[in-house]
DNA sequence: CGACAATTTAAACGTTTGTTTTAACCGCCA
DNA sequence: TGGCGGTTAAAACAAACGTTTAAATTGTCG
């Protein structure tokens, strides 16, 4: 057993079972005997169970921000003017699903990764990921609020964590709303309808009329 | 020092401890420590950590959702016909609010444990929640819904994981957003300017055109 | 006061945690 | 063949965890 082989077996039982459970619910020796190797493998090869949580990350987030960096520069090209909000929404969606399902990983996983490293206290984690992707978040950002040019800054910004928080939470804890769901109504929903309904939500909260100030 | 004392510091403290850091990442050495009482006080009066986590749920949400039906029976009683959206948020923005403030309590410290409940992968806490308090939480879902009647059930469910998605994120995480906001805008944004934020975009979402079917 | 139940205390219980150590193993080049 | 870095292996480390025990203390009522 070569060593990447061993590092990608790490990756791969760490980034599930981190997702099923959680970092701090998750023990090293349960990591290590899914993967199929040895106790000390982690700490050898990572350095810490802290450095194999940022490893996870941006084995999945580094690729995500590279396509959807690809991505925001194709359409400022095509586009002349500033780009529409629809674009811009449908690129980020497009960039999620299609990106990560090539690698053949779940998008549902992903998402509930994010949602551990916002809810979950990982200090070091939140460090990590706002240095290491802030701008591409900030690139994104702004690309959003030029495309909203009637609602003011701040306004904006908390409609922005309304769509992160409605985002990260509903797909991340898809499976049982989905369970739910299909036991009072005996409906199915993919991942895809879930999207076609959350994108049309977002827009809706964006672009809402901005309330008169002064409270 | 009574043992209402005792058990009243040991439910202070956790409430704040796990706010902060979750329920796993919380030992019960440092709640004893931090209430001032001794270690086997937690097993003695509440039989272990996980019937101490559902105490201090129960401490919160059982006055909340008692004020909640009220609100909502006092709501169905003045208005004859189906209730008003608008009428709906605002009880219970105002019961969550209110409610919490006048026993002392920080409303962000309620949505962090409301969103630590659903994120960390407490199944027993799931469990007490839902059988608890599920039927209260139907009621008012299905008040919501009749006050939407052009939304077919499914989309409608989801939306409402949508705004529960948007409220408990980003008010567990107000403190985080409002301290970034404030550095960027030098804009400070209260809860109660956030929540008038957050109305008419929850609004926005839950009334947003619904697409043509058939994908 | 004396006794009995409730509560608090200090200490120890057995597990489990992340990490480290030391020896064994492997492929490779001299 | 012999040694040598890179990797794996088994074992042990100290620390922290939730929980339990048994003695000391407190409050209450006859």
């Amino acid at each position: 057993m070569s060593q990447l082989d061993t590092v990608q077996r790490i990756l791969d039982a760490a980034e599930v079972l981190f997702a099923e459970r959680g970092f701090t619910e998750t023990s090293l020796r349960t990591i290590t005997s899914t993967a199929g190797v040895n106790l000390a493998a982690v700490n050898y090869h990572f350095g810490s169970k802290k450095e194999l949580i940022q490893a996870v990350f941006e084995r999945f987030l580094t690729p995500f921000t590279t396509s959807l960096d690809a991505e925001l520069a194709r359409l400022a090209t095509e586009e002349e003017g500033s780009l529409q909000l629809d674009d811009l929404l449908q690129s980020l969606y497009r960039v999620a699903l299609a990106g990560l399902a090539s690698q053949g990983r779940d998008p549902r996983r992903f998402m509930r990764l994010l949602g551990l490293a916002y809810t979950q206290s990982q200090g070091h984690l939140r460090r990590f990921i706002v240095s290491r992707y802030g701008d591409s978040y900030r690139r994104f950002a702004g690309s959003l609020a030029t495309a909203l040019p009637h609602v003011d800054p701040v306004t904006f910004y908390w409609r922005l964590y309304f769509m992160l928080g409605a985002t990260v939470f509903s797909l991340s804890s898809f499976d049982a709303i989905e369970a739910i769901l299909r036991e009072d109504f005996g409906a199915e929903s993919s991942l895809e309808e879930t999207l076609a309904r959350l994108a049309p939500a977002a827009v809706a909260m964006l672009t809402a009329p901005v309330p008169a100030e002064g409270g």
